[in-house]
RNA sequence: GCCCGGGUGGCGGAAUGGCAGACGCUGAGGACUUAAAAUCCUCCGGGGAUUUUUCCUCAUGUGGGUUCGACUCCCACCCCGGGCACCA
């Protein structure tokens, strides 16, 4: 079809309404007037609001843009509450994609993501959130990255930052190492989800994030009620805490390997040990088979298994395979001799990397014994059943139910008193003890690449690794890097970085290569909002003490764990470094849901990206903003339409027609506020409406985030509004300007430009950036007429209309005379009648 | 396997134990117009009865339960999405 002659947007304008001219017309003013521009004041109750920083690349589109139009409704409605609001935006600016963009584009890093921010910048501008522009910041200048620098040497005094080789994973096309975090689907990463991440040994930086296990799940109770659930519930899993006992087993012969120490939730079981299995790299392995008999067989197996182990193959899948070491080892509690076995299914990285196997009550044990024979010794009879039976077992009893059997001295405890006594007794003996063991690894911050903070640190043959000193930050990276993409960091092939001096003796010294991971920029990017230009601190502590901790977070549940956990760890060691006083930083979060098209999230990849600079450009930003709050819930994904955000700007066309139409009646008029007394039913009627639409749109914006329904129930009002046309038939020019204005005002926070103009049509002469929020007429928006429903046991066969309040009697006469209600329930008897004032009526008849 | 969400018209969704389907989209019909766009009005879950007004009945993934009354609470199951996963 043709392209229409039309003038504005969407599939054409008729009324006066110009979205381009109005947003820019009202982002002028907005700037002038510097009314987003906060600072600290203790006078006034504060409000920090804040939307998780994005990474600048491509182009912004309508899922960024849903995100931003959600905290922008929270800031604004804070502001016309009388809050001090804090809302800064700011890019996470140092990453992987600008280097590979740069290497493919043969430009610099630096050149295509400032490109971008200015991107970015340009569209959340067009959308006029309410941003503190002036508290802007990028990750990527050393004005930002040097405190990066600053935190990592106060946590190398503090030994939270150490050095070490082990085994990380590496993902073969960003050609870098990655956190455990971000891994993904049992062993992709987190970035390439096609590509496997291999297993590899490198010297690089660890941050000690395991100091505050307990801590980091403690506290998560402090988050209950603010915090998603699931968030919650994620991060406890991630750092995985298990209570239990380390318990040492001899070696029978060679006294030279052992003892073997494992790890177990069940010493209760202990008795009913049939084998002892190692990982296929635990240390001892090698010389356990030091002239074995099994060894030449065992060294074989040992040698695949090792190989196919570096790949995490589809594990919870993988057959269980093992074979004996020809070894034996001693159980401390009764000194029974049982067979080391070593096992593909036990792993290195978790607890001591031994186990001890105990078949009839653990399901991988018992599978693995099936396989290859081992005894199965039942030790817990679970009560009111049939004794369980080793040798035919086919399940494992794993509950701590039951009483134990064929355990010595313990026969008959309970497995839980038994776990105590039974530590107790192994830490009096000396061969074990209690110890809880967490799954949280330590955080592997060091990075092969070039566009990410220098880690501050050099080596100097005479001595050592030496930190550089304070007044040697920023260390800067140097502006013209070799960029290939491949081999070690391109920093290490830049002799101008490399070559330094060592502070200690004034001799060479080669810097480090590596740079963070750039999950440490924004652990802390939000404390340095609250101050950005400082240069001799990453922050005033009185100015976060005032501002923090952030009252409501908003961000994908991508970073369920990532970024929100990283950002928990660096709070608390802020706080034992003595900068914040606070245990966690933030209070409310809240995730919202993808904008999607065609069912999948949108992205670049897929093609199936909507720009939110064409939407601004077609329908104007207060529609593409009203759309994504009024298309679904925000925490729920979002299936694009572009028919419903034809109907969004529809609807904002019959609002601007609805005031255009009346604003030369209104303008003169005194604004009544909510005391006008009405004087006709239409007044009366649409008093009510409006102050009614206000009780429900508060709640919805104070408590519940129901954006979608608040704005449902605008639409009513003005429809509401429509149907009482025409209003100069009976309505007053100043109740017309009262329901008129609180239209205005309910609108202001999802669509703030629109808003501003109404305002002015209306005649006001100040903006409305300093109205407050209204308050609602409780007497107004009472009814006095309600329609009662009435039921008959329970089934609705009639209606009827009373006075507000009506009591129980008259509600009653009236139903009985209704002929639905009458029809059912005459000639029986009303057993019990159930009554809700202004509500329902039920009555439960007989038979 | 374990742990979270979720399942309501053609579609997005509403309903905080009290009229299921608000509001919007799509669709149909009408008004206006030379015409189109825009705008305005009416209808729009299924089945049945009724000439009209209207009435009955089924229906919120499935099956039970609690309750005067259940989309809402409880139990079991099915399906979809997400997280974790030989974690000892």
């Amino acid at each position: 079809m043709a392209e229409q002659n039309t003038t504005g947007a969407g599939a054409g304008a008729v009324s006066g309404y110009d979205p381009q001219k109005i947003e820019a017309k009202w982002q002028k003013r907005w700037a002038e007037a510097r009314v987003f521009e906060t600072e600290a004041d203790p006078s006034k109750p504060k409000y920090y609001v804040l939307e998780m920083l994005p990474y600048p690349s491509g182009t912004m589109h309508m899922g960024h843009m849903r995100n931003y139009a959600i905290g922008d409704v929270v800031a604004r409605v804070k502001r016309m509450r009388g809050f001090n609001v804090l809302h800064p935006m700011g890019w996470d600016a140092f990453g992987l994609p600008a280097e590979n963009a740069a290497i493919k584009n043969k430009t610099h890093p630096r050149t295509w993501t400032n490109n971008n921010i200015a991107q970015f910048q340009r569209v959340l501008r067009r959308f006029g959130f309410s941003y503190d522009w002036r508290r802007e910041i990028s990750t990527c200048e050393p004005e930002y990255y040097r405190w990066n620098q600053w935190f990592f040497l106060r946590m190398l005094e503090r030994g939270l930052a150490y050095r070490k080789k082990s085994l990380v994973n590496w993902c073969p096309k960003c050609c870098t190492v990655l956190a455990n975090e971000q891994v993904v689907n049992g062993g992709f990463c987190w970035r390439h989800e096609d590509t496997r991440v291999e297993s590899r040994e490198i010297e690089q930086w660890f941050l000690k994030t395991t100091a505050y296990s307990d801590q980091l799940l403690d506290d998560l109770k402090e988050l209950e009620g603010g915090w998603p659930e699931r968030v919650i519930l994620m991060q406890q899993n991630w750092i995985g805490k298990s209570q239990g006992a380390k318990v040492r087993f001899a070696v029978a012969d060679p006294a030279s390997a052992g003892p073997i120490e494992i790890f177990t939730t069940r010493i209760d079981t202990i008795y009913g040990a049939t084998a002892l299995i190692l990982a296929p790299k635990h240390p001892f392995v090698d010389k356990l088979l030091e002239g074995s008999p099994a060894r030449a067989e065992a060294e074989a197996k040992l040698k695949k298994m090792r190989q196919t182990s570096v790949k995490t193959e589809d594990l919870a899948t993988l057959e269980k395979e093992g074979f004996f070491t020809g070894r034996f080892a001693l159980n401390p509690f009764n000194g029974e001799k049982i067979p080391i076995w070593v096992g593909n299914f036990v792993l290195m990285e978790y607890g001591t990397g031994a186990i001890m196997a105990v078949p009839a009550h653990d399901q991988r044990d018992l599978e693995f014994c099936r396989k290859y024979g081992l005894p199965v010794r039942v030790v817990i009879q679970p009560e009111n059943t049939e004794p369980l039976d080793g040798a035919t077992l086919s399940a494992p009893h794993e509950e701590h139910t039951g009483k134990l059997v064929n355990s010595g001295r313990y026969n008959d405890l309970a497995p839980d008193a038994a776990i105590r006594k039974m530590t107790a007794d192994a830490e009096q003996k000396g061969f074990g003890k209690g110890e809880t063991i967490f799954r949280l690894r330590d955080w592997g911050i060091s990075r092969q690449r070039y566009w990410g903070t220098p880690i501050p640190v050099m080596y100097c043959p005479k001595d050592g690794m030496v930190p550089v000193p304070d007044k040697g930050l920023p260390v800067v990276l140097p502006p013209n890097p070799k960029l290939t993409g491949e081999g070690e960091s391109p920093l290490a092939s830049t002799p101008e970085f490399v070559n330094t001096t060592c502070p200690k003796c004034g001799g060479p010294a080669r810097r480090e290569t590596d740079t963070m991971d750039t999950f440490v920029d924004s652990s802390w990017y939000f404390y340095r909002y609250c101050d950005p230009q400082n240069d001799k601190a990453p922050f005033d502590s009185a100015k976060v003490a005032y501002w923090f901790p952030i009252d409501q977070y908003i961000g994908g549940i991508t970073h369920a764990i990532l970024h929100l956990l990283y950002s928990r760890f660096w709070c608390k060691v802020m706080r034992d470094i003595g900068l914040v006083k606070h245990d966690e930083p933030i209070a409310r979060l809240f995730t919202q849901g993808m904008v999607q098209k065609g069912g999948v999230a949108m992205s670049k990849s897929r093609g199936n990206v909507v720009g939110a600079e064409e939407m601004a450009q077609k329908y104007g930003a207060d529609t593409g903003r009203l759309y994504t709050l009024f298309a679904a819930p925000p925490e729920k994904d979002l299936e694009w339409s572009e028919e419903g955000i034809e109907g969004s700007w529809r609807f904002l066309n019959r609002v601007y027609r609805l005031i255009e139409r009346h604003s030369n009646s209104v303008r003169g008029a005194k604004s009544e506020s909510a005391d006008a007394a009405a004087t006709s039913a239409k007044e009366k009627a649409l008093l009510r409406k409006v102050h009614q639409t206000l009780r429900r749109v508060t709640s919805d914006f104070e408590s519940r985030w129901h954006f979608n329904s608040a704005i449902a129930l605008i639409m009513e009002l003005s429809n509401e509004i429509y149907a009482q046309e025409p209003l100069e038939d009976g309505v007053r020019p100043e109740v017309q300007k009262e329901v008129l204005e609180l239209l205005t005002l309910m609108l202001a926070p999802m669509t703030p430009h629109l808003a501003e103009e109404l305002w002015e049509m209306l005649g006001h002469t100040d903006g409305l950036w300093n109205a407050s929020w209204p308050a609602f007429n409780e007497e107004l928006a009472r009814e006095d007429e309600v329609e009662i429903v009435v039921q008959v046991s329970g089934r609705v066969r009639g209606r009827v209309k009373v006075a507000a309040g009506a009591g129980e009697e008259e509600v009653l006469k009236l139903a009985l005379a209704d002929p639905g209600v009458s029809h059912h329930a005459d000639g029986r008897r009303i057993v019990r009648k159930i009554f809700v004032p202004d509500k329902l009526l039920n009555l439960v008849v007989a038979g």
